[in-house]
DNA sequence: CTTGGAATGTCAACAAGACTGACTTAAAAG
DNA sequence: CTTTTAAGTCAGTCTTGTTGACATTCCAAG
């Protein structure tokens, strides 16, 4: 720090995006937003009688595909008896498949079959709709920051996740 | 449209933001990011066996002190016999005060108590230093992006509910 | 080779928090 | 006086999370 008064002209000008009421907004955009970004997913998994949890479980293995019910876990951070439940139906229901590992036999690997990838596009072109419609709205800069921002807010060891990569390292 | 080649210098440059892969990056983005947002005031929450249901509850009811049952219903989305469930624990641990209307004897108007403030203080102040370290890392021009981005992603009817409002009309 | 521990996955039971539907009470509005 | 509105309640269901107990498989140390 130079001098104080440097340090002051920062604290009353560029940081007046950090106060307290710009955090709450900041909070309450994100709570309205993630409502909107599950709404229209939701209502097509509502039809079939699926859940947010069915959803997530098709969309990882769509992006992640052979992998493993561990590795799935670790992405959607919940117990694998959850997962399982949700899991056992999607195979039941003839969407999912589980390959025992050629390898390692303790392993299952998960593919999504003809019927559950006609339910992944369809999911997740009503998300990418919404999606798409408000990064037109707001323009490739927004978009960037709107990026940043998310990225700074998630736990690090999730950081990477989503990039650019075939298999998710957790 | 003027001519092709302009629009063709559109789609191929400045809507790069708009691929399906950048969609896809971006929604995964918000997954992530969302259950960082959760995560300091779910750990609080759960030492004394409240839910985020609870949280909400406790978030609108300070942010627009007096409200109404019905209003927090609108803003919260949810089912009556939800809400209720989660405010007849709140009041009976004497977070929550329900006050009866003066004008309207129906109406239930809700207010923190002592206590109850000072646990939505713990909370929010959790939930903030994330937000404040996300933005600090972001800087303001990310942020405002953010903001655009989310506003253009929530339903159209909730885009003035978080900003500088007293009542939240809905 | 065997055995014990670690990894993987399954089954069962339970809780939170959402939902619907039916109903009551009280007060306001017509 | 009748209807509508606001709030609350009771009962039952569903999804999705949790623990705990258990089976299977792999691998490495003895």
């Amino acid at each position: 720090m130079i001098d104080g008064a440097s340090h002051r002209a920062q604290t009353s000008e560029s940081l007046l995006f950090l106060t307290d009421e710009q955090l709450r907004q900041g909070i309450e955009a994100m709570f309205f937003a993630y409502r909107g970004f599950t709404a229209d997913p939701d209502r097509i998994l509502a039809e079939m009688d699926y859940g947010r949890a069915h959803h997530r479980a098709i969309h990882f293995i769509n992006r992640a595909p052979g992998t493993t019910v561990n590795n799935l876990l670790n992405i959607l951070g919940v117990t694998k008896q959850s997962l399982n439940r949700v899991l056992r139906r999607l195979i039941a229901d003839g969407l999912v498949e589980s390959r025992i590992g050629t390898q390692d036999k303790r392993e299952r690997h998960l593919h999504l079959t003809e019927a559950g990838s006609q339910l992944e596009a369809q999911l997740s072109d009503a998300q990418r709709a919404r999606m798409r419609a408000a990064y037109k709205v707001a323009g490739p800069e927004a978009v960037a920051g709107f990026r940043q921002v998310l990225e700074a807010m998630m736990d690090t060891d999730m950081r990477g996740a989503y990039s650019g990569l075939k298999d998710i390292p957790v």
